[in-house]
DNA sequence: AGACCCCTGGAC
DNA sequence: GTCCAGGGGTCT
């Protein structure tokens, strides 16, 4: 589900209420999500203050210390989210977390793809999606994103979707932005000049801070931290909108698959590359 | 690059 | 029933 402008909207909703308050217990665990063992979880944690929350491509922290922090995973379905101390887990909560303030948070995720585990630099540093993992989209500067895209073998909404390219994308913002750049998703990066990786630069910056600002996109199960839905799935242009006229040209918009996952473009606004 | 895998539930 | 879903890992 989340993708950078969710994990962004939730990170900004937690920050003003987890800042600050310590752990005071784990009541509630899933035994699946926590290979190191319950009692090494709950060791590191009880008694920890957070000291903020912050974000990296899609992995949501909780800064516990310098060198330490727990970091999410919300994949397809997690939410993340804030309960009164001492209400039973609903429905998929795999994670309660007691604070200071009679207040919980809690990490809930129909699915079951979702992860969280608490890291220590070293150890974060090992982990190859973290380490690896590419520049922010909405830091990175036009230079880098050019030379990191120009010239690369693979389908551009392949490298929109690779998280050591930029990270953060997904499938909803990697085809909204292929959109606004007016560029065919299976085009070749190879096959794409300057000026129009620019345009796919400029065209994703301001689609991720249009999310952010929307509050992200709700499909079906994404929530803010306060339970509510984003509202930028209303903006959409493509992504959802098969058979639907494109907003540009009113032509019937098309799915194909691209690295895997269901990409809907515009035949006319995005042709097809000449060459392949 | 593609085929599965993890898992649950909604749409058809 | 079958297919599909904001993700990512592994294996061919």
């Amino acid at each position: 589900m989340p993708e950078l402008p969710e994990v962004e909207t939730i990170a900004q909703g937690l920050r003003p209420l987890l800042t600050h308050r310590t752990i005071t217990g784990i009541p509630h665990l899933a035994p699946h999500l926590n290979p190191q063992g319950p009692n090494s979880l709950i060791e590191k944690l009880i008694g920890q203050q957070i000291q903020g929350v912050s974000r990296r491509g899609k992995l949501l922290f909780l800064d516990l210390s310098p060198t330490e922090r727990i970091a999410f995973h919300l994949r397809m379905t997690g939410r993340l989210g804030m309960s009164p101390a001492g209400e039973p887990p609903g429905a998929h909560v795999h994670l309660l977390i007691n604070l200071d303030n009679q207040s919980a948070l809690y990490f809930q995720d129909q699915r079951k793809f979702g992860t969280f585990r608490h890291y220590t630099e070293q150890e974060l540093n090992a982990w190859p999606f973290y380490s690896r993992m590419g520049p922010e989209p909405l830091s990175v500067g036009e230079e880098e994103f050019l030379g990191r895209v120009e010239g690369r073998r693979g389908r551009i909404k392949a490298l929109l979707l690779n998280q050591e390219v930029v990270a953060g994308i997904g499938n909803i913002y990697a085809d909204e932005s292929l959109f606004r750049a007016a560029i065919h998703p299976a085009t070749p990066a190879s096959a794409l000049s300057r000026p129009r990786i620019t345009s796919l630069y400029h065209a994703l910056q301001n689609v991720l801070r249009e999310a952010i600002t929307a509050g992200g996109s709700s499909i079906r199960d994404y929530r803010t931290a306060a339970g509510l839905v984003g509202t930028f799935q209303n903006a959409f242009q493509v992504y959802g909108r098969k058979d639907q006229p494109c907003l540009r040209c009113a032509e019937s918009l098309r799915t194909t698959k691209v690295a895997g996952r269901t990409t809907c473009y515009c035949p006319t606004c995005q042709p097809e590359p000449v060459s392949g």
